[in-house]
DNA sequence: AGCATAATTGCATGCGCATGCAAAACCGGA
DNA sequence: TCCGGTTTTGCATGCGCATGCAATTATGCT
């Protein structure tokens, strides 16, 4: 087996210096030579060295007591969700261009996020995300005292010291609801999510709550997973009986194009002549010029790029308090909800 | 600032038994009585104590020459494209399953590949996955150097020591191309994606050439970057001249979906009365009922689970030698081709 | 019980790096 | 030229862990 990997006394050797300079070549505030430090990294790069950013982070420890990883831990469920997808893609773009790096962690079921988190401070991540799901309180605390911030994002942060960014779920069924209203609606169904989900219950009680103020409840809810396929499915409960809903909030947009699909084609029905449709998300294929899906808008960009800018300045700064920020989502009016001509 | 870190010498302290026995408790292969073991893991769960995952794979290092982190590097570019977002989910839940971690590297050009790559090796992974993109002669001689398997997902091994997993592009193509041809079709059209890249070229190559076997060449070539908004604005490029194409191969679902929508909504055609379309790659929305895009698979999930067990298996065993795998897609025949009734 | 062998244990050490500290080199002014 | 002050440098050390090795204890057999 040839040696392996160059070292920081590799380089010291063959630049005639010491470890230590070679070392503090690469830390921009020591002090060192300008012409030394030059002549370091030239003979470095010609040996190919790279720093050991893991060592790097295990001696760092003594002085501030703390490792720094550089690391970012995400933890996602859904993952396979299009829209959870993009989110990801999102984060790690952004963090990498503020320099940061992104480990991911899937798990199966909202319950394995303690776990997941455990598996993850293995590896002295500076800080996590963690993406539609919370974390026990015990959990809280122990990241608390380990000084490691935590993200929550799409969820309200479940204890002291943890940050969250999300939509108002909440205002976004109002809105929902509303928009409906506004058309005239008055056989109202909603479809879920998975019925125990934070996101799926906030969204239907603001638009539950929103129909009741105007005297028209909802009448008919049926949920599914969030998934193409139990929006289709959740469509044939809707329009096999006889009173028909005549507009249909889904709490995430891929459900709802399950819904116009199956309408539109399984069951030969038009939207919005025969019913309107009301999304969650404004994904990018509710756009499509065949989907003209209308919906309740998340602004992720911004939404991420506030999540990490709180997150890499807790990450820079332990002592800063969390943030908890919520964005409104907006209505983007599309070709499913009727117009009403002036009436 | 508080004790941070609980270090297995915290443990054995509270345990009354030496680090090392804390640490041996911790290996499954190491020689300590199982009564001991449990009764620390016992004492370290108590204490919240986990292992140093950057510390071990600092002090391994030792023993084997090399450093194991338990993490694999995948550099990615177009992370927005639903399609790769969908295969870095699945890369991680399936490294995930086997006790392997991964650490997202995504770049906006195939050129930084080398960048992102040195990067990434200063995390000490073990291994690396580039998606739909190829390092150079000279990376590749390093990562053999240092031990680090190279796995190219989507494109072929482009020097020694690396390993691959791709999809027959030029297969594919001919497939489409033949599709089209037993449809009866003649003026036949393509749709790429990003002109420069490999797997486009390699797509129009299949395809072409299976055309002009038949004598029937190629009548329109379009190319895009592989979004749906590319694919709208070469339909309006396609369908705008006098003498229309009758079939269109589009080197990618997301590309013909938008083909499809823009034919279908913005300039009132039909599929396939008008003209016949065929993608690549068999995205989950092909098969709404909406679309019914004819198209040609890859089986995504089987090529990304034999990607992980080579890259696996080479980062348990650097003797073995790397591996090279092509998988032929299959066409799903749907509604977007036309039928021609027998005659 | 008495001995040989096997299983277990603790000590000491090193991984690659960053940094406190003191020695050395440098600088400018008198 | 000499001195006080400022940089720059190298030495030595420790981070948390895994492991070789020797010392110790447990086990099996006669």
């Amino acid at each position: 087996m040839p040696k392996i990997s160059i070292t920081s006394y590799d380089v010291a050797q063959a630049a005639g210096v010491s470890q230590s300079a070679v070392s503090r070549a690469y830390s921009p505030t020591a002090s060192i030579a300008d012409k030394k430090r030059k002549h370091i990294l030239k003979i470095a790069n010609q040996m190919g060295y790279r720093p050991n950013a893991i060592a790097r982070s295990m001696s760092s420890a003594r002085s501030d007591g703390r490792q720094r990883s550089g690391i970012v831990g995400v933890i996602v469920t859904r993952i396979q969700d299009p829209f959870f997808a993009n989110t990801i893609a999102l984060f790690s773009s952004l963090l990498q261009a503020k320099g940061w790096h992104m480990l991911l962690f899937t798990i199966d079921s909202p319950e394995d996020v303690d776990d997941a988190l455990h598996s993850l401070m293995q590896f002295k991540i500076d800080g996590v995300v963690i993406l539609s799901a919370i974390l026990s309180e015990h959990m809280a605390r122990t990241c608390q005292a380990n000084g490691t911030p935590v993200m929550l994002y799409n969820r309200n942060a479940s204890a002291a010291g943890i940050s969250s960014v999300q939509i108002d779920n909440y205002a976004g069924g109002q809105t929902a609801a509303e928009v409906l209203l506004n058309a005239g609606h008055s056989r109202i169904a909603f479809v879920g999510g998975i019925e125990t989900d934070k996101t799926t219950q906030e969204r239907e009680r603001g638009f539950a709550d929103r129909l009741a103020e105007a005297g028209c409840p909802v009448v008919q809810r049926e949920f599914g997973d969030y998934t193409f396929d139990s929006g289709r499915e959740a469509a044939g409960r809707l329009f096999s009986g006889r009173d028909r809903p005549d507009a249909v909030f889904c709490a995430s947009d891929v459900m709802a194009l399950g819904v116009l699909h199956a309408a539109m084609q399984d069951m030969g029905l038009r939207v919005p002549e025969d019913f309107s449709l009301v999304g969650f998300d404004d994904i990018p294929s509710a756009a499509w010029p065949g989907h003209q899906l209308t919906s309740i808008r998340q602004p992720i960009r911004r939404m991420i790029r506030e999540a990490v800018d709180i997150l890499i300045a807790r990450m820079e700064n332990p002592e800063l308090a969390p943030a908890l920020v919520t964005y409104p989502g907006v209505v983007i009016m599309r070709g499913t909800v009727r117009m009403l001509s002036a009436d």
